[in-house]
DNA sequence: ATTATATATTCCAATTATGGCATATATAGT
DNA sequence: ACTATATATGCCATAATTGGAATATATAAT
């Protein structure tokens, strides 16, 4: 069905239209981190960080993996790069215009 | 500051983050198109196209150019290529996982 | 078994998004 | 000036998102 592949479209982009999660993103760039990294690299509530990671593990963006006390998340796309490669040209051409 | 930076890029996300405003991006894939085309295009309310247009406008995806009474839409980026076959890859290696 | 620690879930108030409807504005033609 | 047409704006009810605080769950260590 052609609506349901734009609504699924929508929801990759609706895990990525958030700050903090896209903070997330940058930070598991640098390799797979636990929640407690992320929470304390970022400043934000350890519950407001666990549901970030959800919401992006729900659209397919990263992938968890448990050991022992732990969950460690990480990028689960190869081409996330070229993708905010794109969005810095976007980003760079508004402030031209 | 780094954190503009990332509100400006989830602004750039969340005005991707829609079905409907999708469906204009790939629309406008094929050229430039006026508001009634897309209008007519689209099985939507005209107010609610011109406001998804704004909302794409205003994120620097799309730009406008007036003649007589028709605005005409356009791709603002040249790399929106490449942005989607990552997403299609994102939802290929979904799909399979 | 008890305790400590890491992560997830629930609940909530405040804000923001959605999409329809009515209306306003702007331009073109007569 | 008047009318028609294209687009934009404002208003509104409903729904979704945000992020904090409290709590629950799960595992490890003693």
């Amino acid at each position: 069905m052609k609506s349901n592949l734009y609504e699924k479209k929508a929801q990759i982009f609706k895990a990525l239209s958030n700050p903090v999660r896209l903070e997330i993103i940058d930070f598991l760039a640098n390799g797979e981190k636990c929640v407690c990294e992320i929470v304390e690299k970022l400043n934000y509530e350890q519950p407001h960080i666990s549901k970030s990671l959800i919401k992006l593990k729900e659209a397919g963006l990263i992938k968890d993996r448990k050991d022992g006390l732990n969950v460690y998340y990480s990028l689960k796309i190869c081409c996330m790069g070229d993708f905010f490669n794109c969005l810095n040209k976007i980003l760079e051409s508004d402030l031209k215009s």
